[in-house]
DNA sequence: CTCGACTCCTGCTGGC
DNA sequence: TGCCAGCAGGAGTCGA
């Protein structure tokens, strides 16, 4: 699930657990990720301790002393699993009610697909991402924003210098809808699926609607609602911190909140019940889903 | 340049 | 109950 807010979350509870950690063991177990994994990417990280973290748009920076940073996506399917080492791992059906956990039966055995393992004295920390979707690189702390995945990514929604007569100028002279300009990273590093619907619904403008149309007033009331909907779903995960460490991976509930997403057919909540809301709507743009409401978002 | 279609990979769900 | 098509929260590449 790994938006911007549920990068942030992740990326909070690791900066909690391991800063001023050393990495005592690295496991490389399938360097095949969407890019290949450095070859040597154990030995780099091996002894170094981890300095802090950093997040930009959906990537994680853990740095290292040695000057290097390793750099995480988490992909569509990417999660973190940690553990206290030494303490057995807790039955994931302990997880909260609707976690979808359970499954896999008791004493779930060693999860598969956990393509590196990092360990510290304290902790086990593993990437897992079965569809391998994710990425991992090691690159120099100094040179971050210069890596070729991170050079091009849009401003930080949440940074204050990020106002609505940016945004407008960024939708200027673009012709595809909305939704799709909200996907794309190098116009707003972070926003995915979910919370672009999720604004849109907030600030009641239409997927549909021209990206270029979207200016002024209306380019104020989008701004204003994507950092809501970041916010408040920050607020959630970071809530759940405690929850972090479980074997399941789950963070954070903000789920349960979705107004749209996923909702097709139920009633909008900011309709009035009476007689015209036909309910949330399913439409496919640029061949994913957008769920809203025809008639409170124009 | 911009845009949409296609692609990578695996797992889960829903309909038959 | 079992099977299989369809779909999934991301993003790089390609051709129009």
């Amino acid at each position: 699930m790994p938006e911007l807010p549920e990068v942030e979350t992740v990326m909070r509870g690791l900066s909690a657990m391991l800063t001023g950690e050393v990495i005592a063991r690295v496991e490389l177990r399938r360097p095949d990720l969407r890019r290949p994994l450095p070859q040597d990417l154990a030995r780099r990280l091996a002894g170094r301790r981890i300095l802090g973290f950093r997040r930009r748009g959906k990537y994680m920076l853990m740095r290292l002393d040695s000057g290097e940073s390793l750099l995480i996506h988490l992909g569509m399917s990417g999660r973190i699993l940690a553990r206290e080492r030494g303490r057995a791992a807790p039955s994931a059906r302990l997880g909260p009610q609707g976690a979808a956990s359970d499954a896999r039966g008791r004493n779930s055995p060693p999860e598969g697909h956990e393509h590196l393992v990092i360990e510290t004295d304290r902790w086990r920390i593993a990437l897992v991402d079965p569809r391998r979707f994710g990425m991992i690189d090691l690159l120099p702390t100094a040179e971050e924003d210069a890596h070729p995945l991170l050079r091009e990514l849009g401003p930080e929604p949440l940074a204050e210098d990020f106002t609505a007569e940016r945004l407008s100028a960024a939708l200027a002279g673009r012709s595809c809808s909305i939704k799709s300009a909200l996907l794309d990273q190098r116009l707003l590093a972070g926003l995915g699926n979910i919370y672009a619907a999720e604004a849109l619904f907030r600030a009641g403008i239409s997927p549909r609607r021209a990206a270029r149309s979207v200016s002024g007033a209306r380019a104020a009331r989008l701004l204003a609602a994507i950092k809501a909907v970041l916010t408040e779903a920050i607020a959630a995960g970071g809530s759940s911190l405690r929850d972090y460490v479980r074997p399941d991976g789950e963070v954070g509930f903000f789920q349960d909140r979705f107004a749209v997403y996923d909702r097709e057919g139920e009633p909008c909540p900011r309709c009035p019940g009476v007689p015209p809301c036909r309910g949330i709507r399913r439409i496919v743009q640029q061949g994913r889903s957008t769920f809203y409401c025809p008639r409170t978002q124009r």
